[in-house]
DNA sequence: CATGAATGAGTTTTCATTCAT
DNA sequence: CATGAATGAAAACTCATTCAT
């Protein structure tokens, strides 16, 4: 689809981005062959070449654009006014949810990030985005009374992040859905119910 | 001609299981070549197959090992009887410690486990004997009356193991280490708090 | 639809050909791309292809091109009337600030001509032209009595391009210029007086 | 051919360099795959790289190889003591026939230096070498008076490494050899003849 | 005519696996 | 049994050429 339209590039980039991320998600990065992307877009590999150096920086982008993603969702989710939301199954549904979708996507996406520090930091920048979001929610609640003064909001938020990527570990692991439901909720209510009067 | 001795050969195969072992968790399984393997041990490339079908097959076993560690880890931690001393650094600090000693090598296992059904099967069978151990730490303390009949125990645990495997991957994303065991800390209180009397 | 002017293709193909061996002398035959050289007209790559059958054709225009401008050269400088012009700093600091511009373009032509029939064949001409001019030069010299009868004439003239192309070679081996310079007025003195009178 | 002799990889690596100059000299670099290598030798391609990096690396060697032979070369042919035999056909056939040998390689490992430093220096080592050993026979010359004492030796030993390369590569133009040896004779014999008594 | 996105054949390179010694 | 040279099947990557717009 040859076209002149300057926008074209970067379209076409995007739809390799996501086209990539597909197959990523399916077959993991080792065992995605530049020809498996190709062929999922119904072009040539030559064509991805084009626009991308190599396979390399091809996965970084496409890391960059799941990164973004899940920036996304963070903010949205936790930008709730009622914090005993996250005590629900239906927050914790979403994550799921989008687990089962990019399956073993976030783990080739760790195991690059445990020797790629600048990709760490990219993270770390999301990690940090959600914590200031979790922040000014708890900020309004301490005006309002809510919140035990002496509550360690950032170990509190600390725990949640990992308790929510260790819950979803474990269904990658084959652990029964609605028992990580019923897990989630009811650590998350203890937890809540001990920094909220 | 040297009789073959049959403990040999078991001997044989252990040393290059772990050998493999410390390969895969300095380089992660797709970037560890079985040069790599035999090069680290001392012996040569062939001699490898002389024991081990191929590549697959030696991962599949360096990961029954790998399992077989935990399994035993998980038994000697649990087996405490002051449950009060899983809320400690100490506890964290010696999962920390194993964390970074295999580095990513946790992830290829994640990676391979959401793949491969039995291999899934076998990682469960670890997680029911460490339920089990709980299990009966947990009847004990019930009958010495330290818990809250209405306690989920179940729940409560798939929490906890939760939360070590959240807290460890952290600490692949850069995470600081004192904030990761001031969290573990905390959040263990207040839950063992919760289902203690 | 601009009509399409003979001479205008004529002077499209000239630009081209003259782009294409800037691109060449610079990068090599070999390490130039169609794009590299579409770029550097300011062109697009399809655009070549409507003058010229492929890069091969391309190439091969472009040596035409190259000869035919070394033909022009070689003309004006041997049909000056002092031969002893010849053994000046100035006649060879000309071909060296040639081979310098063409830097090794030179050596893919012969690279080229080695295994290339035609193009020798062509070289041949120009050289046969250059050889020509240097004879009427020197019948003029034996018609003013000022030559030795029994010099041989095309032995010298060999042996003068020889001198001359293996200097010019030296100074991509990263000969000293200056010393260059000196051999070639020394050395053609020495050959000169001896045919002179 | 597995064999432990520690020589047998060196051994390989100069049978592998033999036969890769062979297939340069023949086809010229860049139209040379590493196939038609390991074609000449009738191993597989993934034989070579057991012993080079890559192709680069390769024809680095083979580089290093052929000016290696010119080395000798030179030595052999200038370490007579009658300069005079400079002035024959029978030297200047040896280096015709060393060029017709490997046609068109020498003109591989121009291209190649001039945009390569170190490789100028190598090819700048092997230039002064055979200098030296000019100098060395120049030197007893003049303690038997047999020298002109204002005599350029320098000068004169550039002009004759320049004729013999300019003359070479006119044969690869297609000059007629006979031509070439007289030119050789006659120039060398009246420079000797300038700076000898 | 001009464009430049797409093609696909060709090349380099890697590495698990085999097998003669 | 052990060795490690050799294999060959994939991969990644390049680039001259084509063709729909």
């Amino acid at each position: 689809m040859p076209k002149v339209v300057p926008e074209y590039k970067e379209q076409a980039r995007q739809r390799i981005i996501e086209a990539a991320l597909q197959v990523f998600v399916e077959r993991g990065y080792h065992n995605t062959t530049m020809d498996h992307i190709a062929e999922h877009l119904g072009v040539s590999k030559g064509a991805i070449y084009q626009y991308f150096k190599g396979k390399d920086q091809l996965f970084s982008e496409v890391i960059t654009f799941f990164i973004g993603i899940r920036k996304d969702e963070v903010m949205s989710i936790v930008l709730s006014n009622d914090p005993m939301k996250l005590a629900t199954a239906e927050f914790i549904d979403m994550k799921i949810e989008r687990a089962l979708q990019t399956q073993s996507f976030g783990l080739d996406l760790l195991l690059e990030a445990a020797r790629n520090e600048s990709l760490r930091m990219r993270i770390a920048e999301v990690l940090q985005k959600s914590y200031d979001d979790f922040l000014t929610q708890i900020e309004s609640l301490k005006e309002r009374g809510a919140l035990r003064k002496e509550a360690e909001v950032g170990t509190i938020w600390r725990g949640l992040i990992a308790l929510r990527d260790g819950l979803i570990s474990s269904i990658l692991l084959g652990a029964n859905v609605s028992d990580v439901k019923e897990t989630w909720v009811m650590i998350t209510k203890i937890l809540l119910k001990e920094v909220l009067i």
